[in-house]
DNA sequence: GAGCACTGC
């Protein structure tokens, strides 16, 4: 049997040679696909019907958009037909889950049903959304549903914009919205009903915020206030988790309506997904028509990349419709991004390589068929000693059929796994929830703030409890909690609650002042809160190295980093400057913004605001009263930091892990090499990496951290 | 001398 699986799997030499000259071999192979299942409802999250997208805010979904018949198209809603029943039933339970597939229309009917019930309510009606983008689209479609100016009736908040005023009754917000106002307001006394959306997602926020707003409901019903009504709205996911941690609370089922899309399975298992990702791309090419586009699901950046180089050396002799390629992934520069929303002219096949942003967060229309690798790139975390790992693993079930929705949005599609059925079922029905796998020292000092006890608050999942203890050991250690057995918020910590940063940031402007270096160190902690700014493209690396030049400081990536945002700051045409920079445009501008919602934090704390100007010395010190936890020293003896130059230098790190400073940091070269070093991450991935590093002066750790340094001391 | 998925305040 000729099948490309076969050869796949079997013939793991023949990679290069198809890299180099692959025609052959993609032409003569077959597709081959065993069990044709066709599941009529998929989890599609969009909407067809309804017209809510959730993109990146890259196509303009004013709602000039919106048809002249909204309101017919909305009586034909799956949650239209039921609205009766469901309303009993809403009035009827405090607590309810609503399952709904896509296109029931529940997250942009079921809160106008309840504004309707309650107009005279001075009590407003919160919906949450993990996304900003799917926040302030929702609040437009359903503003112009109900013909009111957005900002009205109905609003949105979300980070760096709040649309609502004192007449908004039903509100959408982000989760991390509505948490921070929880702290202010643990009761969440303005709201009548809150309701969590798409909590299939299980992000930090939404699984504390099912927390806090049973809490919430218990101590308004105890305090003899006005209810709490609180809906979880979910996609079709383990409904028993929910119902248990909500006493069984009642669950209602809503129709959806979506396009069938066709799932294959490969019949073999294969080792290479990148090269079965491009063979059955091709010989989809060969076999279907040219308005058909493909979305493949892929890893990362530079996998993307070399597959988009393979493509278009293969498409050069191969039969078929003139393809054009577009990656897809969060680093890339927006400009480039949009070309992925570009009609395609007829006669012409459009790819789309991307990465997990794909999977729920960016829509693209007209996708026909969705090649899906399986397998995605993760984050995960170590307690002991921080280090992050990236890794690629197999994905979940769930992320399989939402992939799979993600072909035949706009009519029936097909989905190939390039994996087995049997494969699949082997897979997780759902990855772990985000909470038990990441750091939560943010998450904690939140809830401190609350007055909520960290070790018998109510979550759905527990996280490790080595992960709790380490979170609130780094809080004890930075002085924002007194102890952490029943920790109470010290005053330093309170202040911390104020910036919507990582904790360690939020000390480190706290500290500023004392170093008289707060407007340097407002800039730093803005772009170290954002993604990387250096855009670096896989085939020009050396010209966009060369470019970096300028901006380095021989005492390290943090002020290089502060080098870079003065200059963006100071050019006067800024997109075309990043460009040629090989610079991140969008991730400079919204370290912009962060810095000017930390600035004005800073003024309502009272904060002087004063340079250090050249003493860059005191800003590194500022810093190193933040990061004191990452700090890591230069080993003695051989291998150490004697030996040859700083890229050899193995280092050891105050929590006793080895690692080496990563060379795509300014100091790798130096000589000699720093004896300390100030680190923002260890990541690991073939080997340990200190990234983002500053050589830091021994006796400074003393100076800034003396107990913290005391115990490193006895430790070492 | 490596190479980093995605959200959010």
């Amino acid at each position: 049997m000729d099948s490309k699986y076969a050869s796949v799997g079997k013939e793991k030499e023949n990679k290069k040679s198809f890299e180099n000259n692959s025609l052959h071999k993609v032409k003569k192979m077959k597709l081959c696909y065993e069990n044709n299942v066709n599941p009529t409802k998929e989890n599609q999250k969009e909407s067809n019907v309804n017209g809510v997208k959730q993109n990146n805010g890259l196509n303009n979904n004013s709602s000039n958009d919106i048809p002249e018949d909204i309101q017919a198209v909305r009586k034909t809603l799956p949650v239209y037909v039921v609205r009766g029943r469901l309303l009993e039933e809403i009035k009827k339970h405090n607590t309810m889950i609503i399952m709904g597939e896509t296109g029931s229309g529940k997250t942009t009917q079921i809160p106008q049903l309840i504004y309707e019930q309650q107009l005279e309510s001075k009590f407003v009606i919160a919906v949450t959304q993990p996304r900003r983008v799917a926040a302030i689209t929702l609040a437009l479609r359903v503003a112009a549903e109900m013909k009111t100016e957005i900002g009205s009736i109905v609003g949105y908040s979300v980070r760096f914009e709040d649309v609502t005023s004192p007449t908004t009754k039903v509100k959408y917000l982000t989760d991390g919205m509505l948490l921070r106002e929880a702290v202010a307001d643990p009761l969440l006394k303005r709201y009548s009903t809150i309701i969590l959306d798409e909590a299939h997602e299980r992000t930090v926020n939404t699984d504390i915020l099912f927390g806090i707003v049973k809490l919430a409901q218990k101590d308004r019903k105890e305090q003899k206030l006005n209810p709490l009504k609180v809906i979880i709205m979910s996609a079709t996911m383990d409904v028993d988790a929910f119902r248990n941690f909500y006493d069984n609370c009642p669950v209602i089922y809503l129709e959806g309506r979506t396009y069938p899309v066709t799932i294959y399975h490969s019949k073999m298992r294969h080792e290479d997904y990148q090269y079965a990702a491009v063979c059955t791309i091709f010989q989809l090419h060969a076999t279907t028509p040219a308005n058909h586009d493909f979305l493949v699901f892929l890893t990362g950046q530079e996998e993307i990349e070399t597959v988009l180089t393979n493509i278009k050396q293969i498409a050069k002799e191969s039969p078929g419709p003139p393809i054009k390629v577009c990656p897809l992934y969060a680093g890339l520069p927006a400009s480039k991004q949009l070309q992925v929303w570009k009609k395609t002219p007829p006669g012409m096949r459009k790819i789309v390589l991307a990465t997990n942003i794909a999977e729920a967060s960016v829509t693209i229309p007209e996708i026909k068929f969705v090649i899906d690798t399986g397998v995605v790139k993760e984050r995960t975390w170590c307690t002991s000693t921080g280090a992050e790992r990236l890794a690629v693993r197999a994905c979940s079930q769930a992320a399989g059929w939402q992939r799979a929705g993600r072909a035949g949005r706009t009519a029936a599609g097909a989905a190939y796994r390039l994996y087995t059925a049997r494969d699949f079922a082997a897979r997780l029905a759902h990855n772990a929830p985000e909470i038990v796998r990441c750091p939560l020292t943010s998450s904690m000092l939140m809830l401190i703030a609350t007055g909520m006890d960290p070790s018998t608050f109510p979550l759905i999942d527990s996280p490790p409890r080595d992960s709790i203890q380490a979170s609130l050991l780094l809080l004890k250690e930075l002085g924002a909690i007194d102890n952490e057995n029943d920790p109470k918020l010290t005053i330093l910590g309170k202040k911390m609650t104020a910036f919507p940063i990582d904790p360690k940031y939020s000390k480190v402007l706290l500290c500023a002042p004392e170093y008289n270096c707060l407007e340097e160190a407002l800039s730093l902690v803005a772009v170290m809160s954002s993604e990387n700014v250096f855009h670096t493209p896989l085939h020009k690396r050396e010209e966009a190295l060369k470019v970096k030049q300028k901006f380095i400081s021989p005492l390290g990536d943090h002020i290089t980093l502060l080098n870079v945002y003065k200059a963006f700051c100071k050019a006067p045409l800024k997109k075309q400057w990043c460009k040629e920079n090989y610079l991140n445009h969008k991730n400079l501008s919204y370290a912009y913004e962060v810095r000017s919602q930390l600035l004005s934090v800073c003024q309502r704390l009272n904060l002087p605001i004063t340079s250090c100007g050249n003493v860059l010395d005191q800003l590194l010190k500022c810093l190193l009263s933040g990061l004191f936890t990452n700090c890591a020293w230069a080993r003695s003896g051989a291998g150490g930091a004697g030996a040859g130059g700083a890229g050899g230098a193995r280092y050891v790190t105050s929590a006793g892990a080895a690692a080496a400073l990563h060379p795509a940091g300014v100091l790798h070269c130096a000589r000699p090499p720093p004896a300390a070093v100030l680190y923002t991450e260890l990541l690991h991935t073939k080997r340990s990496y200190l990234v983002t590093v500053s050589a830091v002066q021994p006796q400074w750790l003393q100076q800034v951290a003396p107990e913290f340094a005391r115990r490193c001391r006895s430790n070492r």
